[in-house]
DNA sequence: ATTTAATGTCGTATAATTGCGACATACTAC
DNA sequence: GTAGTATGTCGCAATTATACGACATTAAAT
């Protein structure tokens, strides 16, 4: 019925779920906190430590370094991926905005009559 | 997830991967922020605001509803639907745990040989 | 009671994600 | 050179997400 299709989706909409889609899959959650927990970057010992095929697990790394979330760096035989630590501080800064935003009124009292 | 082995991740790596996929759609955060700016709370009248049918907006606000994240309260023929700012802030302090754990080190330096 | 309006659900078509084996590539070691 | 190792890409199958029209449901209005 309505048809009203006004308003497209904002560039920073889309940011943010680009990032949130990234985020969207546990292994690639575990894939970054894993990065951040090493003092160095390791490169296919990262699919030792998942449950997950190393084909698997490369596909995941290729998503997260589409995004610049993380860098890989050819070293001879192997490839070093670290984080974009500046990247994710920035992006933390956005969903942090986000999530003020969105919690700044208390839109709707726990068993309240908002409406 | 799709062929989920998620149970070998963390639950809090899947409870984080479960929130950033519901933010994984730029029309469930403009949903969100939608919810967000209105004093009170809107229904049908989200459907309206999105270049999207009323049918998948439904669905977008079904998703979020599965999550908790918003809540829909019949009144009489329209529905109100309001954020649920108390998960939200959990939410955020989740992101914000993880964001700062992996933006903890500087693993690699800008042009840095970390390995 | 009949009409109108607001919502949600169902079915379905198309696209995207996920996972992995098989293959190709590139580098090291001998 | 040949052999072995570490990575990435390709192709395929199964699953899930996205989008929307058609239908069902519910409540207000006449």
């Amino acid at each position: 019925m309505t048809y009203a299709k006004t308003a497209a989706f904002t560039e920073e909409q889309q940011q943010l779920a680009r990032i949130a889609k990234a985020l969207a899959h546990p292994a690639r959650v575990a894939i970054i906190q894993l990065l951040a927990s090493k003092k160095t970057c390791i490169s296919g010992d990262i699919a030792a430590e998942l449950p997950l095929s190393r084909t698997t697990v490369s596909q995941h790394l290729q998503e997260l370094k589409a995004l610049d979330l993380i860098r890989g760096e050819i070293d001879g035989l192997t490839v070093c991926y670290c984080l974009n630590t500046e990247l994710l501080r920035q992006v933390h800064q956005q969903f942090t905005a986000f999530f003020v935003e969105s919690t700044a009124n208390e839109v709707c009292a726990p068993g309240g009559s908002c409406c």
